[in-house]
DNA sequence: AACAATGGCGCG
DNA sequence: ACCGCGCCATTGTT
C-alpha cells in the first residue's frame, strides 16, 4: 500500500484525521519515492490501494459533501476510460488511480452518486455522470448533484456587455458574454489562475507525473469554495429552485446522450447516394442553361476565372440573375420565389437536395462505431431562454417538413423488437401565453377545449366558429404566433405570406393586428407590463474575487416558475428589446416544463421498473423514447400522463395536452 | 493559412 | 421592430 498524505500547512484548524489504517507510510520504490511525495501538494492523498479507497468513500460519506472530478482517456463516454477519480472534502483531496484500484471502484463511485446524503459538486456534471453511468449496466438513481457550470449559467443567463469591435466592422460593437469554464469560474470567483495545459495530457500512460496528480487535485479542490459562492448567488437571486431543476434534469440528459438515436444506416447511405445524384443532375442543368444564355462568370480576384458559376455562391447567382434581367437583392428562398423565374425554382430545388445530402453525410460520419447510433450532445443552459441546444449533430434540426423531410426523419428507426414512443405538447406556446397573461378569453377557450387558431380566425373574419375555412385558420395561426411576440403589421403581413401563403394588404394586416388585441385584451395588457420592465430595473447579484458579492441594477424577466434572464446596458439604456421581453418568459417557461417532465419521467421509469425504456431525444416541446415492443404501450401511457400532469400543474388554470404516438420510425404514426 | 462574419436555412 | 438555436459554404479579415 502506498499512501502520500500531508496535512495542509496553512490551515491547521481544518480537522484532518490521518486515515486509521495507515499509521506509517510503507516504503516506496526509490524512483517514485524521490519525486512524488515531495511534489504532491499538501492536503493531497494519492490512493492506489483498495483499503485506502474504502476509507476515502467512508470519509466522503461522513463529510456529506464532496467536489468530484474525473480524468479520463478521452471525451466520448462510450469509448473513454476513467483514469483518476478526484474527491475533495474540506481540507483534503483524494486522487485515486483507477488503473491500480481496478474498475470495481466505479461501482463504489456509482454508490456515492446514488447516496442522497452526499452532495456531489461537479463542474459540467453531465460529463462525469455520463462516464459513471456508462460504466454501469443499470440505470443509476443519481441524487444530490450540484453542477457549478449550470449554477453559473443560471445566475448569468442572458447577460452580456458590449465591447468595441476590433476594426471598422459593420457594427462597432461586439458581444462579450460570460464564460463558464472551470478556469473562468476559478479566476472570476476565487482569483485563482488555473493551468489547463495538462487537461489534454496522456491520462492512459503507466505512471502519471506528479504534475498531473497536482493538476487533477486542483480541479477538484476549487469545487467546494465555488459551491459556497454559487449557492449564495443562487439564493440572492432567488434562483435556487431553478438550479435544482437543472441539476435534477441531468440524469435524463445523460441518458439521452448515452442512448443516442437509432438510425438506419443502410437506408441513409442509399438516400444520400440518391440525393447526391439528384444534386449533380441539377447542377448540370442549371449550369447548362446559364451557359446557353451566354452567361460569363464574374471575375474572381486572385484566381483565374472559373468557367462555371458556383451555385453555392450568392454573388455568382446574383450575377447570373442580373445578366438575365431579374431584379434581386438577396437570394433567399422567398425572394427567389417571388421572381417567377424557372431557373431559380430549380436552384431552390438544388439547394434543398444538396442540404439534405449534407445532413445525411454528416449523420453517417457521426454515427458511433460502438453501437451504430447517433449520439448528439445536448446543452441545458447554453441559451438565453433556458431552452436546450444540441450539437454534433444538432438533433433539434432534423428535417421533417415536406415529403422529402419526412423521408429523412423516417431513417430514425427503432431496432428490431423495439418501438419509438413520441409525444409533443399541443400548442404549448399559446397555452403558456394564456397562463402568463391571464387573458380570460384565451383561458376560457382552452378550458373548453376549443381550437384557438379557429377562434382567432372567426374573430378576425367576424364569422361564426363553424364557418372558418382551412385557409382562414392557417392565416390565424400566423396571427397568433406572430402577434403574441410583438410582430409589426408589416412583418405579420410578410410572415403570413411566407409561412401560410396568405396574401393581404398592409391595411388588412393592421386591421387584423388591432382585432387580435381586441379579442385578447389580456395579451395587450401583458405586453404593456413587459414594456414597463424596461423602466423598472431590479437588482441582480454578481460575484467576483475582487468585490465579493455585489449587485447591479438590470432589466430582467422571469418565467412562470422564476427562471431569470437579465440584460446588460449600454450608454445608459438597456439592451433589452421589447420583443425579447415578450418572448423570453414564454419560451423559458416551455423550457422549464420539458425539463421538469424529463426529470419526472426519468424517476418514474425507475419506479415503474421500465428499465429498458430509454429517453432518446428532446426537441423543445417533444420527447422521444425507445421501448421494447411489449412495454411501448405502458411507456406511451406514462409519457402522456407525465406531460399532461406536469404541464397542467405548471400552467394552472390552463389545461395542457400532449399527443402521443408509438411507431417504428420517427415521423411515422 | 487560419479565423470571423455573413447569408441562408434546418428545427422549435 | 418576431423569439430561440446550430451548421454550411462563401466571403472578408488578419
Amino acid at each position: 500500500m502506498r499512501l502520500f498524505y500531508m496535512p495542509p500547512e496553512s490551515d491547521m484548524e481544518v480537522a484532518v484525521e490521518p486515515t486509521p489504517s495507515s499509521p506509517t507510510p510503507v516504503p516506496i520504490e526509490p524512483e517514485i519515492a524521490e519525486e512524488r511525495p515531495s511534489k504532491v501538494p499538501s492536503g493531497v492523498v494519492f490512493v492506489e490501494d483498495k483499503q485506502t479507497w474504502d476509507l476515502v468513500v467512508q470519509e466522503v460519506e461522513e463529510a456529506g459533501i464532496c467536489g468530484l472530478d474525473l480524468e479520463t482517456t478521452g471525451l466520448d463516454p462510450l469509448v473513454a476510460r476513467v483514469r483518476l477519480i478526484q474527491l475533495a472534502i474540506p481540507g483534503k483531496v483524494f486522487v485515486s488511480d483507477v488503473r491500480s484500484l481496478g474498475s470495481s471502484v466505479m461501482y463504489d463511485l456509482a454508490g456515492v452518486m446514488e447516496n442522497e446524503h452526499v452532495k456531489k459538486v461537479i463542474h459540467n456534471a453531465k460529463f462525469e455522470l455520463s462516464m459513471i453511468q456508462a460504466s454501469q449496466r443499470r440505470r443509476l438513481r443519481i441524487k444530490n448533484v450540484f453542477c457549478t457550470m449550470l449554477a453559473s449559467q443560471v445566475c448569468w443567463s442572458g447577460y452580456y456587455t458590449l465591447i468595441p469591435a476590433p476594426k471598422a466592422k459593420k457594427s462597432p460593437w461586439k458581444r462579450d458574454s460570460v464564460e463558464h469554464s472551470l478556469r473562468s469560474l476559478a479566476r472570476r470567483h476565487l482569483g485563482i489562475e488555473m493551468d489547463k495545459s495538462l487537461q489534454i495530457s496522456d491520462w492512459g500512460s503507466g505512471t502519471l507525473s506528479s504534475e498531473q496528480i497536482e493538476y487533477a487535485a486542483k480541479d477538484a479542490e476549487v469545487l467546494l469554495p465555488l459551491h459556497n459562492i454559487l449557492t449564495d448567488l443562487l439564493k440572492k437571486n432567488r434562483l435556487e429552485h431553478i438550479g435544482d431543476l437543472e441539476f435534477r434534469a441531468l440524469p435524463a440528459v445523460v441518458e439521452i446522450e448515452l442512448a443516442g438515436l437509432p438510425i438506419d444506416m443502410q437506408a441513409a447511405i442509399a438516400l444520400m447516394e440518391a440525393k447526391s445524384m439528384q444534386a449533380q443532375q441539377l447542377v448540370q442543368e442549371l449550369q447548362d442553361e446559364a451557359v446557353e444564355n451566354g452567361f460569363e462568370p464574374r471575375p474572381k480576384k486572385g484566381k483565374k476565372p472559373q468557367m462555371l458559376l458556383n451555385l453555392d455562391s450568392r454573388l455568382d447567382v446574383l450575377g447570373y440573375l442580373q445578366h438575365q434581367g431579374q431584379i434581386a437583392i438577396s437570394t433567399k428562398e422567398d425572394d427567389l420565389k417571388a421572381l417567377k423565374f424557372s431557373w431559380t425554382d430549380k436552384l431552390l430545388r438544388y439547394r434543398r437536395v444538396s442540404r439534405q445530402k449534407k445532413f445525411l453525410e454528416d449523420w453517417l460520419l457521426k454515427v458511433s462505431p460502438v453501437d451504430d447510433r447517433l449520439h448528439a450532445q445536448y446543452f441545458q443552459c447554453s441559451t438565453v431562454s433556458g431552452r436546450f441546444s444540441s450539437r454534433g449533430p444538432n438533433a433539434q434540426q432534423i428535417p421533417k417538413r415536406g415529403e422529402d423531410g419526412m423521408a429523412m426523419r423516417r431513417l430514425f428507426r427503432a431496432p428490431a423488437g423495439r418501438k419509438l414512443v413520441k409525444a409533443d405538447f399541443s400548442g404549448i406556446e399559446l397555452r403558456i401565453m394564456a397562463c402568463i397573461s391571464r387573458d380570460p378569453t384565451m383561458i376560457a377557450a382552452f378550458q373548453e377545449g376549443q381550437d384557438l387558431h379557429r377562434l382567432t380566425a372567426s374573430s378576425i373574419a367576424g364569422i361564426p366558429l363553424e364557418d372558418v375555412t382551412k385557409d382562414q385558420r392557417q392565416a390565424a395561426k400566423g396571427a397568433n404566433f406572430g402577434l403574441i411576440y410583438g410582430a409589426s403589421a408589416s412583418r405579420f403581413q410578410a410572415t403570413a405570406k411566407e409561412d401560410y401563403g396568405a396574401d393581404m394588404s398592409l391595411e388588412e394586416a393592421e386591421r387584423i393586428r388591432r382585432t387580435f388585441f381586441a379579442t385578447y385584451p389580456g395579451i395587450a395588457r401583458w405586453h404593456q407590463v413587459q414594456r414597463m420592465l424596461k423602466r423598472v430595473p431590479f437588482n441582480h447579484y454578481f460575484h467576483d474575487a475582487q468585490h465579493g458579492l455585489y449587485s447591479k441594477i438590470l432589466v430582467s424577466s422571469r418565467t412562470v416558475i422564476g427562471r431569470k434572464r437579465v440584460w446588460g446596458w449600454l450608454n445608459g439604456s438597456t439592451l433589452a428589446k421589447e420583443t425579447e421581453l415578450y418572448n423570453s418568459p414564454c419560451q423559458g417557461t416551455g423550457a422549464d416544463l420539458i425539463k421538469i417532465v424529463m426529470r419526472e419521467l426519468y424517476e418514474r421509469l425507475i419506479s415503474e421498473g421500465l428499465e429498458d425504456v430509454k429517453i432518446v431525444g428532446t426537441i423543445h416541446d417533444e420527447l422521444i423514447l425507445e421501448a421494447p415492443e411489449a412495454q411501448s404501450g405502458r411507456a406511451a401511457d406514462l409519457l402522456g400522463y407525465v406531460m399532461r400532469q406536469v404541464g397542467s400543474r405548471l400552467l394552472f388554470p390552463v389545461p395542457v395536452d400532449a399527443e402521443v404516438s408509438v411507431s417504428d420510425a420517427w415521423g411515422e404514426g
